[in-house]
DNA sequence: ATCAACGGATAGTTTCACTCTCCATTCCGC
DNA sequence: GCGGAATGGAGAGTGAAACTATCCGTTGAT
């Protein structure tokens, strides 16, 4: 396959898919001449991952590059590599202040209540801190006694998608290493797009029953 | 309040304060002078909500100042201004093949099943088709024998959801009209936030059970 | 009285994700 | 076997986005 046959069977352009090769997200073909290379499906599946993590996860080309560095380092195991990935997966923001300390202590007490074994510096942890920061801010919880208001919640989530992501996980075919991690990869972002935009239609929904026409107030 | 007592009261900059004045992000302060204006709580959550809908929600500028136009536009009753806040929060991307449109179809006959009341062109189902195409990709559901794969799962998010979604607009407490919008539109990010990062450590706990040290394989 | 802060406007900066243009090969169809 | 298109590689250029900086004349606090 040639990068014309590339750029088509992906929908990106050639200029595109030289710059992602630049960039290192695109891993060379086998070159059969000087200005030559042959690609194959591992640059397709490649290429739609990068989309993925682009269109669905909002990742920068920086950030697609690490995770796509972890993927392809065959040194990392599976899991490992599945962790490198998700912390790539967190934008990386600016985080001083002590709100974000009292957030990250409550979410380090919901790991250790569901038992989960979770890397201590994970990033996922500080995800859910800031999202807990932003909530406070609008007094969707109280970071100084959260079990007095809605985030008893996050306790029936975590249960929950304990279980699913034990089935998710499940799921993964046996396959290549790199193609497990792709699979992990997309599954975590995809899967939760998917999920927003069902909970996004539940709440329309939700909203029409108590503010609609049918229930104007 | 002055501008420098809004800058510290929510960390943005005069600078940026003036940028957001400029775009209509933030509604003017009521002038005291030629020079002179005068902030309060309005526009201290103002500014977090566009925090919120930029840092959480990955909206643009220019998506968050239409968010606003809906929230700011007294004329349209509440359900309606959610509506269309939601809309914008749907990042619009070129939609053009026909793998859109047989998602999308799949897409429409799950809200019916699950007698969902939403706008027939609501975007969340176009975000729902997106993710779905997605996964189709990758093989995680096969968009012309839906039933045949693990999208089932999606009957059982619907279901859920439904009954969350209920929960969460009632807890939206009565306020003015605009506190009230803001509410909502600041809780469908934050916690969708907030979902995929628990969703993230269960599925890093469940790697860690099938992959990691003490499964290794 | 002075000097920092203010609003308003315009211009400048940085980053990002491409996109364009060259070039010297090489391939493909006739 | 020849001519035009495609290729890899590298550099420069582009346009949008999100601020940031500077300037100005005015004002308010000390």
């Amino acid at each position: 396959m040639k990068i014309a046959a590339l750029s088509s069977a992906t929908g990106a352009s050639v200029a595109t898919l030289k710059y992602y090769l630049r960039e290192g997200l695109l891993h060379p073909g086998v070159a059969t001449a000087v200005n030559q290379a042959d690609y194959d499906d591992s640059h397709v599946r490649r290429v739609r991952l990068v989309r993925a993590l682009v269109d669905l996860g909002h990742l920068s080309i920086a950030e697609v590059a690490s995770v796509v560095a972890a993927v392809d380092d065959v040194d990392v195991p599976i899991h490992d590599a599945f962790g490198i990935a998700q912390d790539a997966m967190v934008p990386d923001r600016p985080r001083d202040d002590d709100r974000h300390a009292s957030a990250r202590s409550l979410v380090d007490a919901l790991v250790a209540r569901h038992d989960l074994r979770v890397r201590p510096d994970a990033e996922a942890r500080n995800m859910l801190a800031d999202a807990l920061v932003h909530m406070a801010e609008f007094g969707l919880v109280d970071l100084a006694s959260p079990a007095a208001d809605g985030s008893a919640q996050f306790d029936a989530y975590a249960e929950l998608f304990k279980q699913w992501a034990d089935h998710e996980i499940a799921f993964v075919p046996d396959g290549d290493r790199s193609e497990m991690v792709e699979y992990t990869v997309v599954g975590t972002l995809v899967v939760e797009a998917a999920m927003s935009a069902i909970r996004r239609l539940a709440l329309e929904d939700a909203s029409e029953r108590r503010f609609g026409d049918s229930g104007r107030r």
